[in-house]
RNA sequence: GCCCGAGUGGCGGAAUUGGUAGACGCGCUAGAUUUAGGAUCUAGUAUCUUACGGUGUGGGGGUUCGACUCCCCCCUUGGGCACCA
């Protein structure tokens, strides 16, 4: 290195530039502005205790160098940063050691913004939000108490992981290979009192807005498929010798005609009644061992039919005929109508079991154009033993059967769904707790005879839950009671019961309750004077994680408001993020959860958009250098704080992009980031070497050429996220650059621009040196001078027969005849014209001349 | 099993609507500079062939003057769903 140079010390100039957007307050987003709006939003982290891992970056700069382009392209932009940070790890932290969540929390909290500064983000941390704040989670619990008066949320029994040693219930991922991750105990499923939210009625709408969603197509199509909407008919069938039916859901009423026989699930209420004497024994093993299985085993056995015959009959309503009912675990109760009619000759489900029990199989509809003998056929075609239906397409069948069957008032079409209500609850402390209240039925009356805010915040259907052979009327707090607070515990531990630990807490838990005001003090004190003061207890359940993810795009619009969740004003300036990356395995729950609490609230009236997130991207994993996906065990993590100290956060940052395209699975590689801190290098020399810049305007064709093609390709890569492609081009440019005797200044300054959404530390400190005013963002986004890249020459490809043999410099308003006999000029191309005729003659302007040839 | 996505040099990857495959980076080879190393610079780098030329984008077929790109079948791989009636 030559004595004179300078050193490119990445650490003091991100160190400085840092500091000075920060002072400088660079990147405040303004509430109102004339400008237009640009809001980029990143899917928040869970601050754990491992601290930034390389993957979180990735989004992170990826939404980052929008920000910055759109904020030099003239955009008001936001770009905020938060903490979802309720959840498991610190509670099972605190279980180990007493340490309370939110000490925990806050540590990993400092210890993330630290990382993430260093990284040098245009983020507006005046907006810095935390869900785990009682300033934040007081609009969590009043979203909820929305859902509950719209009769949104009830309470239910559900199953949930259970396990009998740990006395406490368990989540899907503390479930390892069905033991408890701790302590490797068995568990098992049981039915426990949850909150859940009614998100089913929400599913057509939630369908239907996927439509106006500029989403990644395998996420609309898992919320699709998750969401699992389907049409057909319910049909009532007779039980033969009974005033019962048995109702089923099927989505071809036209195959009724095919029906053999009927399965209800283990669970079905109507089981009982439906099995004959003979068979008691014989069924009630069979449900007893159907209800032993998890989820896991059932699928196991996917393969394998098992069912018994209950001894009961049904009568067919399209045909009288008599068909067997049976039981059997294929059939789920939580789908349809728990009760299915049995088409074997067409479903393949029906026509195993069917097989397997010799109950006989009945073709009705047939392929012209396929095999005859093979069945199952679950295809459209012609039907056939279907008595007046026959001969009727398959389509139209369906159609008229169920009109049919409407007229007769035995069945009607139906649509069905696959979406589940979202249980709502958690058995833990580290969670927004639920703000109802249980009281007696007599106060629950009271309540409503009062006048009051509690009254009026009822839902139109009460919410009730069974407890101690009584059952208990959920109370909603006001919204002037929130936050509801966590309350101190001095143990973590789950209650043993199956209650969170909240449950322990007595002095919390039992409180006097006025019905009017809803008001609440410990039941430890006297109670206060007054008829509406009653006895209460709180809810103990605890808000899933999800909560507050629901709606935290909406916080960073408004973040410190105590009237409102939303100012409705910012809202109306902000409206939905322009941009939100985050991980593919969002693709369902958040992504659905969200959309749900925004829709709703829209709905309310409090939102004027009814979809949260109109632009969505994943961006890729990047897995360690090996190829394998990083892990502390196979010890492969890469930590920013390492590769920060050895490059600096802008070759993290550059490095990151250049790896592959954004959405890609890609590994990661130490060499690689060395090539792109070579290349930081290499435009800190230019920019050093000031001999060869020259304060004149660009007179060098060649350069004029390459800069407007470089800003011209960065700038339709940037919009389009191909940042790999973008940091190609500007290598391009500097290699340019680098062999050229000389320059213009506003050359090498323009490279620095485009540069500066990818490498910004770099960026600021190169343009002051060379004399522009920081911040280089507030310069406006270099245009590219399309008429520079038409080149005066242009080269014509000649090819035979498709393969290239030649080619030529032509002025660039040529026509076609000149072209085309200098290419039948050209030596090597006459070589392989030689004995052969050309049949046909291809021109393809400014490209290339084909010469198709025969013989 | 079903539904998506992806297969391009030694490696990561380029190649808007079908039109010069391999940009850019890594690695490697040779050279320059240097006491040496590092750093930097120059040249080369798909493959077979001495050359002419041939072959090449997972495999096989097809459409086309022309296919990484479009169509059909298959293989590999990543992801999602999983008895949904």
């Amino acid at each position: 290195m030559a004595e004179d140079e300078k050193e490119y010390d990445f650490t003091s100039i991100e160190k400085k530039w840092q500091e000075y957007w920060e002072r400088e307050k660079t990147f405040l987003a303004e509430d109102q502005s004339e400008k237009p709006k640009y809001y980029a939003l990143d899917m928040f982290p869970y601050p754990s205790g491992a601290g930034l891992h390389i993957g979180h970056p990735e989004g992170y700069v990826a939404s980052d160098i929008l920000a910055r382009y759109k904020k030099s392209c003239g955009f008001n932009v936001l770009h905020p940063m938060g903490w979802d940070a309720f959840g498991l790890p610190a509670e099972q932290y605190a279980i180990k050691t007493g340490t309370h969540p939110s000490i925990t929390t806050q540590t990993n909290v400092d210890n993330f913004r630290r990382q993430i500064k260093s990284i040098g983000f245009a983020i507006d941390w005046n907006r810095e939000i935390n869900t785990t704040n009682p300033g934040y989670y007081q609009w969590t619990q009043w979203i909820f108490l929305k859902l509950f008066q719209r009769g949104l949320a009830y309470v239910d029994e559900k199953p949930v992981w259970w396990c009998p040693n740990l006395k406490a219930v368990l989540a899907n991922e503390e479930v390892v290979e069905g033991k408890s991750e701790v302590g490797s105990h068995p568990v098992e499923r049981r039915n426990l009192r949850q909150v859940v939210l009614r998100i089913t009625a929400y599913a057509e709408k939630l369908l239907e807005g996927l439509n106006d969603l500029d989403w990644p197509d395998s996420t609309k199509r898992q919320q699709k498929a998750w969401i699992g909407r389907s049409e057909g008919a319910e049909v009532q069938f007779q039980v033969d010798g009974s005033d019962d039916k048995l109702k089923v859901y099927t989505t071809r009423p036209d195959t009724l005609f095919g029906a053999t026989y009927m399965v209800v699930a283990p669970e079905h209420p109507l089981l009982e009644k439906l099995v004959v004497e003979e068979k008691v024994e014989e069924v009630k093993s069979y449900t007893e061992t159907a209800a032993k299985k998890s989820d896991l085993d059932r699928t196991d056995l996917a393969k394998d039919k098992s069912g018994v015959f209950t001894g009961s009959y049904c009568i067919n309503p399209i045909n009288e005929e008599k068909i067997p009912v049976w039981v059997a675990d294929y059939v789920l109760i939580s789908y349809g109508t728990g009760a299915i009619m049995a088409v074997p000759a067409h479903d393949e489900r029906d026509y195993e079991f069917a097989e397997k029990f010799n109950i006989p199989i009945t073709r009705v509809i047939t392929n012209p154009k396929s095999d005859e003998s093979k069945l199952p056929y679950s295809g459209q075609g012609t039907m056939v033993n279907s008595g007046e239906y026959n001969g009727l397409d398959a389509n139209d069948c369906k159609v008229k059967i169920i009109a049919d069957l409407e007229a007769k008032s035995v069945g009607k079409g139906a649509v069905n769904y696959k979406l589940r209500d979202w249980i709502f609850s958690r058995q833990r402390y580290w969670g927004e707790p639920i703000p109802l209240v249980w009281v007696s039925l007599e106060d629950f009356k009271k309540t409503k005879a009062t006048e009051g805010i509690i009254k009026d915040s009822l839902p139109q259907e009460a919410v009730t839950s069974d407890k101690d052979g009584k059952t208990w009327y959920a109370l909603p707090l006001p919204a002037s009671e929130l936050p509801l607070k966590l309350p101190e515990v001095e143990n973590y531990q789950p209650a043993g019961t199956g209650e969170s630990p909240l449950a322990t807490i007595t002095e919390w838990l039992d409180i006097w309750f006025d019905l009017e005001s809803g008001r609440s003090i410990s039941r430890d004190q006297p109670k206060p004077d007054g008829d509406n003061w009653v006895s209460a207890t709180r809810e103990t359940n605890t808000m899933p994680q999800w909560a507050g993810s629901c709606w935290y795009h909406l916080r960073y619009l408004d973040p410190t408001n105590s009237e409102n969740l939303v100012d409705p004003q910012k809202e109306a300036y902000w409206g939905s993020p322009d941009f939100y990356i985050g991980g593919a395995e969002h693709a369902v729950l958040h992504l659905l959860y969200a959309r749900f609490w925004h829709r709703f609230l829209h709905d309310e009236g409090v939102l004027k958009n009814p979809e949260p997130y109109k632009k969505l991207f994943h961006q890729g994993l990047i897995l360690g250098e090996d190829g394998n996906k990083m892990s502390k065990s196979v010890g492969n993590v890469v930590s920013p704080d390492v590769v920060i100290d050895a490059y600096g956060a802008d070759s993290l940052r550059l490095f990151e992009m250049f790896l592959g395209p954004l959405e890609a699975v890609k590994p990661w590689s130490e060499k690689g980031i060395e090539g792109v801190h070579r290349f930081l290098r290499k435009v800190h020399r230019e920019c050093n070497n000031i001999d060869k810049h020259k304060d004149t305007e660009e007179s060098n064709k060649e350069t004029l050429k390459v800069l407007h093609e470089t800003i011209l390709k960065v700038t339709e890569a940037v919009e389009d996220l191909r940042f790999n492609v973008a940091i190609s081009q500007m290598m391009i440019l500097i290699n340019h650059l680098q062999k050229a005797e000389s320059y213009s200044l506003d050359t090498i300054k323009s490279l620095l621009q485009l540069l500066a959404p990818f490498a910004p530390h770099l960026a600021e400190e190169l343009w002051s040196e060379l004399g522009g005013k920081p911040s280089i963002v507030n310069h406006p986004w270099p245009v590219a001078r399309k008429e520079l890249l038409v080149a005066d020459e242009i080269t014509i490809v000649f090819q035979v027969n498709g393969k290239l043999r030649g080619q030529g410099q032509f002025p660039k308003d040529v026509d076609k005849d000149t072209i085309l006999s200098a290419a039948k000029a050209d030596l090597k191309v006459q070589s392989f014209l030689e004995g052969k005729e050309i049949v046909k003659e291809i021109y393809v302007p400014g490209k290339l001349v084909n010469l198709a040839v025969k013989g």
